[in-house]
DNA sequence: TCGAAGATTCGACCAAAGTCTAATTCCGTC
DNA sequence: GACGGAATTAGACTTTGGTCGAATCTTCGA
């Protein structure tokens, strides 16, 4: 693993925000290159066309990435490659969630320069990291239910994950079908794939266990 | 304001913990009567049969109560009976929308004999009551759309609000109606009276409206 | 007591969603 | 370079969802 240089991927769709990113990354590692990405779309883009990476800074507000539905897709994508999640949420059990998903650190978005310097330095390490205010969790916030429903996004394809994230939108089979240029039926299609990987009915149950990976145990259960 | 007795009804699907809050009433009013109800079904029944309540213990976990959505409706109906929130969760964030939803006061489950009777008699005076370790929170979390959302709540006639919750676990409009027994054309007129009001055009986008009062602000806004 | 406004109910009609089958393309492997 | 499996695409058909108009029923005040 890169311990002084390599590429790295900034994922983000604030400009502004990709800018101060880059330069805390080029802070840290000046001798690194450091590709941008400002939706899910235009970063698998750049891997598919062979791009390597040997850390992404992954925004899950980002186009694309619906929240930790995002997360878990990517992590299960590029999996030797560190992920470190940077989010405007600084919710403890966000934090959490995120870690348990596989990512290797988390930076808050209202962190100075020098502490994501601090943290990228330390990713790239092999360290994992949290804001300083954060302690490790202990015990696991996430049941067996949960993990089952990472399974399931981990195994959508590119197409269903981003039809599911339109899903998610509350937008109608032919809206999808016209973003994305295929015919309704074939979005159809996809929605039943989704489905049955997700074990559920139709859309409106999608959305409801999407919504219980963010919010988890806050309203308890649904049976 | 009841100061010293009057009717305090505890609304809680959980048998032990609705004893465990009447002993708590009755330790802190000794005059009191104290009614129960394990659901909203039950709750309305009473008020409708003309019970009238001084104070209100609501577990927004119970079958019927959403979520907040559940305390957004109550709090519309029983607009001069102090409302008294009893959850599981302890996260801030919840108890701040809480409170800011109109609660008049929140007990976690998990709090002790004396806490419960400390907060039930320092609401029934009036004041508001909060966990020791929470703060009171300065800047409102809500922002105008929660509160348009929350209006949207409150105009709901109670078979919209049961039918709502029933959306909201996913059910088909077979199965909301062969449960409340009525036919199916029926569901789906109230569906589209219900879409009026929260002012989205189907029940997914309904479902994706809800879920943006529980999560609010930790996946961050939809465009 | 008599309306008037809102709540609840329902049937008929049209739009959207979902399933099944199957063709085509894409990708890694032998 | 051919093969096999998975992904993507789509048409035909069935089911579910959503709108409109309208009939009862309730409730509350004139």
């Amino acid at each position: 693993m890169a311990l002084h240089t390599g590429t790295i991927l900034v994922a983000d769709d604030h400009p502004l925000f990709r800018m101060a990113l880059k330069q805390a990354v080029e802070q840290a590692f000046p001798e690194s290159k450091v590709k941008e990405a400002e939706s899910v779309d235009q970063l698998e883009k750049l891997t598919d066309q062979g791009s390597e990476f040997d850390l992404i800074l992954l925004d899950l507000n980002m186009p694309g990435a619906h929240g930790l539905s995002g997360l878990i897709y990517m992590r299960d994508r590029y999996q030797n490659i560190p992920l470190v999640v940077v989010s405007a949420s600084e919710e403890a059990n966000v934090i959490y969630k995120a870690m348990e998903f596989g990512a290797n650190g988390f930076i808050p978005k209202s962190a100075s320069m020098d502490v994501m310097v601090e943290a990228i330095e330390h990713i790239s390490q092999g360290e994992s990291w949290l804001p300083p205010n954060i302690m490790p969790q202990q015990n696991p916030l996430l049941g067996e239910q949960d993990h089952d429903l990472a399974r399931s996004i981990a195994s959508l394809t590119p197409q269903q994950f981003r039809v599911l994230g339109m899903l998610a939108e509350g937008q109608l089979n032919k809206q999808i079908a016209y973003e994305l240029g295929v015919s309704e039926a074939t979005i159809k299609a996809h929605m039943t794939a989704i489905f049955r990987k997700l074990g559920v009915r139709n859309r409106t149950q999608a959305v409801i266990r999407l919504q219980n990976l963010d919010v988890g145990s806050i309203a308890g259960q649904v049976h």
